[in-house]
DNA sequence: TGACATCAAATTGTACACAATATAATTGTG
DNA sequence: CACAATTATATTGTGTACAATTTGATGTCA
């Protein structure tokens, strides 16, 4: 077996850098998310919630790029742990309506100071941070088409 | 409730267009992965065994940030679909070292095309990807500390 | 109106990811 | 050498992801 070409090795990888830094966030964002009971991709529900309450599972899954088998479950845990309401749209039944309870409506204010927290964390200046943000997002847009 | 600040607003987060980046990652390679029986995180595997083969479950572990917890199951499914094989080091019977099958090694060959394909549907030059690469990385780095 | 396509969620099954714990082999120290 | 500490892997339990299928409600059109 011969030497493997650059292009092949794991650390010349843009997918591996891209992989390796979703789950360095996930574990950068755990000390601020577990005090307050959420997992990361729940805060990341909650966002959405807090921008936009009483949204659709679907209204929820389209800006995630979630289906309802994950958010379905998901959204289970988050009504368990008291962040979340479930209930049928009464116009169509078809649609499961997600609104924030008081709780759920009151971490926003704690979670004001998780942005800071993070861009600190990121080693980034906040133009760096933002144009960093620009480029990722066009190299998943074009990936997804 | 009012306007949730710029700060809270999903669209505005790095570590969302990260994710999102992430998932689409694994998205497109899908097709590339399937015709091969490999999954994207057994292909990073794949990568280290192909540039060394012969490693142990840490040695896998230690580059892709992934424990034995997750690793030692996809190596399993791994040993399954007829990729690597499993056994314990005789020199020291606590460690599992990890061989390619003729069959996984054979695959490197048909990988080799598939770098190519995924720079072509990053939308990126090659400068663009090493450079992107690079930050994102320092970006994990950072983000590990 | 009634059969049929469509749509939104939920369910099922498989595969990561990771914390916490368990197990077994090796190492270090008195 | 005995034995506690360390090390490597495996196991258990919880929480995403996602493909494929199912269920129930709504829309359409002859």
């Amino acid at each position: 077996m011969s030497a493997s070409p650059p292009e092949l090795r794991l650390e010349n990888q843009l997918c591996f850098a891209v992989y390796s830094a979703a789950h360095a966030f996930a574990q950068a964002y755990k000390p601020h998310l577990d005090p307050m009971g959420l997992t990361y991709p729940q805060y990341l529900v909650m966002l959405l919630l807090w921008e936009q309450d009483g949204r659709s599972v679907n209204e929820l899954g389209q800006p995630l790029q979630l289906d309802s088998g994950t958010l379905t479950p998901l959204l289970k845990r988050m009504e368990k742990g008291g962040f979340v309401t479930r209930q049928r749209d009464a116009r169509d039944e078809r649609v499961t309506r997600i609104h924030l309870t008081e709780h759920g409506k009151s971490l926003r204010d704690k979670a004001r100071a998780i942005p800071t927290a993070l861009l600190c964390a990121s080693g980034l200046t906040l133009d760096q941070l933002n144009n960093l943000r620009d480029q990722v997002r066009v190299l998943g847009e074009n990936l997804r088409e």
